[in-house]
DNA sequence: GTGAGCATACCGACCGGTCGGTAGGGTGCA
DNA sequence: TGCACCCTACCGACCGGTCGGTATGCTCAC
């Protein structure tokens, strides 16, 4: 898909926006990290916008691809909530950097990207939301809380993961997945 | 305590600062929104980080001046949990722009104040995970989720708080505090 | 030869911060 | 009362430096 130099921008730019922050990361600082220059730069990105672009494309992508495979199994409520949280958890554990990025430089998506964006959360909240709201339904869930406040705190303990999360940490993504997993479901029950 | 033209300078910075981001907001664009001039801006604070810092620290002492004072009631395990996420939730729904600067802007503090950052938030966390640790010791509460993960989720939850409320929607800062509430409790119950 | 894939030199805009100066109110002394 | 003296609060032009982006040209595979 993507050639090896316009790989490498990505891994270099990522690496550097999460530890400084877009605004504080020159575009030259970019280029010597990643050994090559600003004209091969420009040559495979318009601007540097673009390269938080791809950055967000490339994780919500992979995102969205997940929560359908895991819908598409038509598993129960309970398991489906588990399926997604674990996945969303390791996946996020994984690409910690990204996320960071993601989560700090959101606001500075133009307006028509950000309206994509915001399309296309709303799709991945309203799923989510459906799959909870179908266990409250069939009374596997407890109703006491709305589901849409449960599906926030679900989806905003991942967005605040890469805050705390060390990869290096005693606790491995599986396993954090899973006691993520259960405090939910322990919360919906 | 602080005069006039200097907490404008303060809320206008906040105001810019989580609607752009720090960087993107420059010292002459404050002025002009606060009114004021350059001149003024520098006479009240020595560089432009000094307004970051002054915001966190606003932020930090008044979160963890309302947890100390609810510990001190020295009620029940789960009533204190309900009270200190209560307030907690409040509180940062009110200032929805403090929190998003705050959570986003982190890490572009110094060493020297990243270091006393860090030590404050070590307590603010360590005095609710010892709750939360009572609270399994004493039977209160299940000990499925180990406390560390609770007390993350619990202020994870919190942090993102201001990527989705929305001060003129229609669910009060007291009501979603109530829901979050009940669903942390529930979950360790 | 021709276009993709770069390298290099450079541009103009803008940024954080500085600095000499001013307006005006308080204070003390004659 | 009045005037000298000062001090805080504030002004705004300006500076060195950095930044994102561009113009131009070389090279090499096809």
């Amino acid at each position: 898909m993507a050639g090896a130099t316009e790989q490498k921008i990505i891994d270099t730019a990522v690496r550097l926006f999460a530890s400084q922050g877009y605004d504080a990361t020159s575009v030259q600082e970019i280029v010597n990290a990643a050994g090559i220059t600003k004209g091969a730069l420009y040559h495979y990105f318009r601007a540097k916008d673009d390269l938080l672009f791809e950055i967000y494309r490339l994780l919500i992508t992979s995102q969205a691809a997940d929560m359908d495979r895991i819908i598409a199994l038509g598993l129960p409520a309970g398991e489906t909530i588990r399926e997604i949280l674990a996945s969303l958890v390791v996946s996020t554990a994984e690409r910690v950097d990204e996320t960071a990025v993601f989560v700090r430089e959101l606001h500075r998506l133009g307006e028509d990207r950000m309206a994509d964006f915001r399309a296309e959360r709303r799709r991945y909240h309203e799923t989510f939301l459906a799959v909870v709201e179908k266990g409250q339904a069939d009374g596997e869930f407890s109703s006491q809380v709305p589901a849409d406040t449960v599906v926030r705190i679900a989806l905003g303990v991942v967005n605040q993961l890469p805050m705390w999360f060390r990869p290096d940490g005693q606790k491995t993504p599986a396993r954090l997945a899973g006691e993520i997993a259960d405090f939910v479901l322990a919360g919906l029950r």
